[in-house]
DNA sequence: AAAAGTATTTAGGCTAGACTAATTTTAAAG
DNA sequence: CTTTAAAATTAGTCTAGCCTAAATACTTTT
């Protein structure tokens, strides 16, 4: 009996949510449901399933945290996603905006197997159209040493690494200012209170929101 | 709401069972039940249901009849999973026994969108990996004229050009004595009672069991 | 035309996942 | 150290699909 679509979500969810922390404290079921976009008391129920089956290890009122199992399982399925986008788009023309959402009904859906041919076919790629890094089949995933625009002191030329955002809408407002994976820009000013952020890119000059600019990862431009 | 993976899947199977027999009657529950491994009372709830949604025509005791609509969505269903087999087989090198468990499932979660970049980047096929013809957008499907290997008379050589059966492990068998699509076969002998019938493939000998040689479509060997 | 045999439907249950409303627990504020 | 607010759980429903067992309705045989 695998996994089902419900609990591989589920899974996902959990591993993304536990990644940046680092805090001691577990993952809250009401940042689950809000994500997930359920009731916390179907959260609860889960989470009591998922820890049955030994996916997760659960402290009432207090949090949720992966098993290795359980981690295993969230690794495979972020393994399936990325490599099913960077399929669609490698050789199916498909834009880096329409990619998720076909990915996210296809994970469930795709064997082993086939998953391992696209990465094959397209020569074992090691990141997805957003530059988010694709686990290797052992579920081993390099996770790479950049930093988030909004972080990026004034006057610093960097380029465009990785995309923490999903909605097509404003990945195609990226694409609209000329913004790409591994697309050079400059950070000319940021307004104080977390506002916009001025960047040049192009020689052109573009004002980008800042609750956009945080999904937006980059590095130092290699001269 | 769009169809569930249960509702395509009674569909499709309604589809089949109706195209060949073109009695007056409609389709019987107990066929429906048998196809899909389900028990009788499920067919008699799900088909129920099909009838409320308009997808089925429906006379108790009597039988199942598709509607235009429900005629429309099977012969969709249809054209997802004969373009996922042929693009599996075509992009990723999968071979014909492999491809129809993978397409059973992935039919359900791709959008229209996906099958159609598939079918454009295949080169709008019109076949299967099993010779099945694959409905065009509209859902036009043409059925070649061929006939069973069955009916063919000893002595007569002839091409195989299509084949219906899903089992892995007979496809296997017909590689493994030599046949493939299009492959050329004559009939030899044709032993009485539904017995073997004798074929001769690539000058070797071969006796083939009857009830597998029924799913074996031919047309004459163009000279 | 009645009896026996099939085919089909009905009745009643089960599991997975979701929801709302009510309750309980923990955390934050005064 | 209370009071209040937020987070999480429990209780009770619902829908989709499936199941088994029992009751009907056709069909065939005698
Ligand atoms: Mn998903
Ligand atoms: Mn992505
Ligand atoms: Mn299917
Ligand atoms: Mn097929």
């Amino acid at each position: 009996m695998s996994a089902s679509k419900a609990i591989e979500d589920y899974l996902k969810c959990i591993y993304k949510l536990e990644d940046p922390s680092q805090t001691e404290k577990g993952v809250h079921t009401s940042a689950i449901a809000s994500r997930l976009n359920v009731a916390q008391a179907s959260v609860s129920n889960m989470i009591k399933k998922l820890s049955d089956q030994g996916f997760v290890s659960y402290e009432p009122y207090y949090g949720v945290a992966l098993t290795t199992t359980g981690r295993q399982l969230a690794l495979q399925m972020i393994r399936r996603h990325r490599v099913i986008e960077q399929y669609l788009v490698e050789r199916l023309h498909y834009a880096w905006d329409e990619v998720d959402a076909e990915a996210e009904v296809l994970e469930h859906a795709v064997s082993d197997k086939l998953v391992d041919a696209m990465w094959e076919a397209l020569g074992r790629p090691t990141h997805d159209p957003h530059g988010s890094p694709i686990p290797d089949q052992d579920g081993i995933m390099s996770e790479q040493p950049v930093k988030a625009l909004v972080d990026v002191a004034e006057g610093e030329q960097v380029k465009l690494a990785r995309i923490k955002n999903r909605s097509p809408e404003e990945l195609r407002y990226l694409t609209s200012i000329g913004l790409a994976m591994g697309e050079g820009l400059r950070v000319k000013t940021k307004a104080p209170f977390n506002g916009p952020i001025m960047l040049e890119i192009n020689n052109e000059l573009h004002a980008l929101d800042y609750r956009i600019a945080q999904a937006l990862m980059v590095e130092r431009q290699h001269d």
